[in-house]
DNA sequence: TTCATTATTTAGACAAATCTAAAAATTTAT
DNA sequence: ATAAATTTTTAGATTTGTCTAAATAATGAA
């Protein structure tokens, strides 16, 4: 069993590994408010219970157990995300906070019981995968931006061009991993698409949404 | 803003404080599992915060603060333990333990979302009454179902036959402790009533109607 | 490659909540 | 009323998670 703070930093290492791995110490004090010092503390302690790999000075890794337990945590978020949405009628941008208190509470019968009664939900309300009781994603299929009409919602899963300077681009305009989107207007002389990213209009030419892959939902 | 433990010794206390008071040491820590060195620190320390009264050797009462924070405790535990039990179909002796985690979630628009969602029960599963978010009680005056008319409202808070086969009768029909009903139609000729219990239209006979107490409101 | 900068770790300290063992107060029994 | 038993408190130690400041390693630039 870990600790409450033990399972934070799990989740962390977990998102953060998303992006870069190993993930770097400083990466997750940023992450999680706290001095690199506490985060090299407690990583030792993780190391120790095997839940992570670490090597001074190049970062961490999770373990198969640390994986498993962050994925655990990660849906039980969501979970909760979801019922704080669909049955209490929070908006999707006031339930963050709440849900990190109620990852934390340890019943597997409440996941699973909370799951169904939710009727098995694929994502959260930010459009994030929610994994299975054996911690596997479903397979999200994924769909060129340039094939989204005026209305649709998704969640950008994906890139099919790897440049930096497109990615560059990309993270200019706050298109990046996981943001959720929604298609204002496509423009029928140049098929350049208007969209709306955290609640920001920003338009893009054809040639780049043809290269961001999203998952509706 | 209390820690996690601060708010179990409140708790405890006001439990113990409806037996005896003020309540001891030792009383304290034989409910908390706990030494009764470790519940004087604790003591001292909710005491500078004002939230008990303490005098060496004789024990504590909660203050107003103190019973306030209490009562609060008391409200989310129980509402949590309705929505385990109606929404999740635990069995009221599972509830206990997931709701002494639940509990201490800090979001007041979460716990009185929560209270809408579960239509304002008045007593938890255990027939336990549930304060309001001033903390009031309901006064709870028991009256015969066998009384009451049709559009009036209320929660079943007891039985006055306890035979097993009753029980059981009443279990089959969903009339168990806490659940909200609502009359529908009291038939002429028989006297047997009709009524709602979440959403489900039931017909239960005089006799029964007779021995189920309900707590109007 | 050497110096400067940045990132990470170590060492030592602190607050919260707990514990054990010993001391002090209270209660009970004779 | 005094001794014995019980309860409660104090003193000092421990664990968890954190911190600051100093030391060390890695990286980047000239």
């Amino acid at each position: 069993m870990q600790s409450y703070t033990e399972e934070n930093y799990l989740k962390i290492i977990y998102h953060l590994s998303e992006i870069s791995n190993p993930v770097l110490t400083n990466a997750i004090a940023e992450r999680i408010q706290t001095k690199a010092a506490s985060v090299t503390d407690m990583i030792k302690k993780l190391s120790d219970k095997e839940l992570v790999n670490y090597v001074k000075y190049q970062g961490v890794t999770l373990t198969e157990k640390g994986k498993t337990t962050a994925i655990n945590i990660v849906r039980k978020h969501r979970l909760w995300e979801v019922f704080l949405v669909d049955k209490l009628n929070f908006k999707w941008d006031e339930v963050h906070d709440v849900a990190e208190e109620l990852e934390h509470i340890q019943s597997n019968l409440l996941v699973e019981r909370l799951d169904e009664f939710l009727d098995f939900p694929r994502v959260d309300p930010h459009g994030d995968p929610i994994p299975d009781k054996n911690g596997n994603f479903a397979e999200l299929a994924f769909i060129k931006l340039s094939k989204l009409k005026p209305t649709d919602k998704g969640t950008i899963t994906g890139v099919s061009e790897h440049s930096s300077t497109f990615l560059k681009h990309l993270e200019k305009l706050g298109l990046t991993l996981g943001k959720r989107i929604e298609i204002i207007e496509v423009l029928e002389f140049d098929g350049s698409v208007e969209l709306l990213v955290e609640s920001q209009k920003t338009n893009i030419s054809r040639e780049v949404a043809k290269h961001i892959l999203i998952t509706k939902n």
